[in-house]
DNA sequence: TGACTATCTATGGACTCCACCATAAGTCGG
DNA sequence: CCGACTTATGGTGGAGTCCATAGATAGTCA
């Protein structure tokens, strides 16, 4: 519990803070009486608070309801459009920019595919193109974000260095937060791709409300990220849900294993999985094998996972999810024998977008801080300047 | 970060908190200006909320430091006695009862050694003669209490039953809160021993200040307990930590074949490991032999748990924590291969008591809810009269 | 049109925090 | 021993915030 206190104007800041976020917790706009419900507050409080809100133009009035007895309310709602932020996903293949409004809708994206071998500098421009894309298509620009938070492959540490990569030997130690931060004056911030697919599923996705969730990301790299009390665990070193460097496991190989199947029948590496699956789907032998042992093997991680840490839920992400019919019985029947309870497995609803959009998550995260000034009095929304 | 707001009256108990809070957690007695400085409140403020706290006797007034210059200040300091906990720890060779006051310092203590085969009911008996001996032992009756934890073997769930334990047959299923109950009135929490014992070391001991650790029970039994973000990590059915229930670890036979080493020299089974660990420490290269193994299997387990949490600190704790000097060097090394980078690794130092002082620390956290009564406004120092 | 309902607006009161100033109670230097 | 200095105390008044209450307002419904 953390203890606040303070000020009367400090009492005014938690008061208006808690209206805002009802607000913005809505389903739709809320009236000045439905307000004092939820806040607790007396009506007479909640006019004060919203008041000032709307003068700062931090909420907006709506047409009251239609229909219902007694005089019509006025209506308010969290002006969701009087921000953006950014999120980025860098990934081996391609480049992922997505802009949304203070609420966390997609308001556009841009898309940039990128050769798996492309060196440091080719890899940097196109994150540049794919933001650009992004921006020219919300009819913004890059000094109207609040804030930008990017994910990559790797163990990325609590100072926002990439420490450790497999995949691309030219990738580590870049420093991606001052690169964005040549043409961008907003907070940056830098966290692994899998921790903000987690995020994003716990915010947006499948896991909706879920406190401690394991995120699973299968697909031709494997991974994992940690949702705990309801706050992504980003450990000391940021390297958390690295279970698979345990070579019993063999997260290592198990995916070269699957695409090297005899049921892959000879397709080229980026299909190869998905041919499999299909395969097992329809019923074939060597492919159900294939796709047994995969599940034993990111069984064994998840086993470790889950015996330490008793989640609520797994959550199965990554590009083998798409086949998750096939493989998600897989990995509860190969789970089964090493758990004292298996929980709930569901698999991912967010698709390819899903790490931007966890960085646009980790990005809004940064908004509570523009409501007021240093001051202590409401402020205006308004982008930030300089670099925090 | 959790807003509440509310009331003017809301406002002056957060005040209240915050200075009570300081008091508790300053080293002496403190002065207005300084709290006035801890809680960035204004002196008047300060003076108006302390009256409030001594007039009901959550403070008291100390004597003025002598010597230093301008007018002596009037000291306050936080009435630890005004209150007590009772934490419990209930193992398979004792029970062990703890008493102290709201600043968790030991009051007093009862310990009763029980025969690890002892049936239920001879048990739950030794643990109301370990609760009276510390009761007498203190001056308190049981309505004195303000809070109960009570820590045992095996797997607790969120409601307080024991689900499942390997050592005691009868005891899954056992009704603590209802058994302490009969004749203790205040709230009482249930809760893994391991678990509580980590809640002491990071709350009092070698962990202090440490917000996300990995406690190692390494004992004839083994086991593992989580702080993460500063709060003991309880999972969703209380089974975290259970990362030795994979076979592959070799937790549930390490420490039986650490005492039939040959160097145990056929020494009664409570001492072998004793005897290995002075062998080893000596340089027999048998002993030395039998702690590598065993430091082999405990890592483990421990790097599936550092793999998947990147920890800043691994506690070693349990009886075989006594002879850290052998066995936390041969766990470092063993540890080595497995891990990106190894934690800190320190050894418990609260010893035997750590439990029943974790249980105390547990009870203490129902204590703020003491401070105020519904009406919201600040209550006198009083034991809860009925169960919650 | 009138009864009913729920909201809006205005007034006054209670409480909390804060700035300011005069006073009290020590130490230090002569 | 006495006065200057330092620091804490106590009292007063002002500003800000929340709340209760009462009357005015704007719809629906019969």
């Amino acid at each position: 519990m953390q203890v606040s206190g303070g000020d009367l104007q400090r009492l005014r800041q938690l008061n208006s803070l808690g209206s805002i976020r009802a607000l913005r917790e809505a389903s739709g706009p809320l009236t000045v009486s439905e307000l004092a419900a939820r806040t607790g507050l007396s009506r007479n409080s909640v006019i004060d608070v919203i008041t000032g809100l709307h003068e700062c133009g931090w909420i907006a009035e709506v047409e009251p309801a239609p229909g219902g007895m007694g005089r019509p309310a006025k209506r308010y709602r969290f002006r969701a459009d009087a921000g953006h932020v950014l999120g980025i996903d860098i990934g081996v293949h391609k480049v992922l920019a997505v802009i949304t409004d203070l609420a966390g809708r997609t308001v556009s994206s841009g898309r940039v595919a990128v050769d798996p071998h492309a060196a440091r500098p080719e890899r940097l421009e196109a994150v540049w193109r794919a933001v650009d894309a992004a921006l020219v298509a919300s009819g913004l620009s890059g000094t109207d974000l609040w804030g930008v938070a990017v994910g990559s492959i790797g163990v990325v540490n609590r100072e926002g260095t990439v420490t450790r990569v497999e995949s691309l030997p030219d990738w580590p130690g870049v420093d991606l937060a001052g690169h964005l931060g040549q043409r961008l004056s907003c907070p940056i911030t830098v966290e692994n791709d899998s921790k903000l697919a987690a995020l994003a599923e716990q915010r947006l996705g499948v896991a909706a409300g879920v406190s401690d969730l394991v995120y699973l990301h299968a697909g031709r790299r494997s991974g994992a990220a940690l949702i705990l009390g309801g706050r992504l665990h980003h450990g000391f070193g940021g390297a958390t849900g690295e279970v698979g460097l345990m070579e019993m496991t063999g997260w290592r190989t198990m995916a070269t294993d699957l695409e090297n199947s005899p049921a892959a029948r000879d397709a080229p590496p980026e299909d190869a999985a998905r041919v499999v699956f299909t395969a097992a789907r329809a019923g074939d032998p060597a492919a159900l094998a294939a796709v047994d042992a995969y599940a034993h093997h990111l069984a064994l991680g998840t086993a470790a996972m889950v015996l330490t840490l008793d989640p609520e839920l797994v959550v199965l992400g990554g590009g083998f999810s798409r086949s998750a019919d096939v493989l998600l019985p897989a990995l509860r029947r190969a789970l089964e024998p090493h758990c004292l309870r298996v929980p709930d497995i569901r698999p991912s609803t967010l698709g390819e977008e899903c790490a931007a959009l966890g960085a646009a998550c980790l990005a809004l995260t940064h908004v509570d801080e523009h409501f007021f000034s240093p001051d202590g009095s409401i402020s205006r929304p308004s982008a930030p300047r300089r670099l925090v």
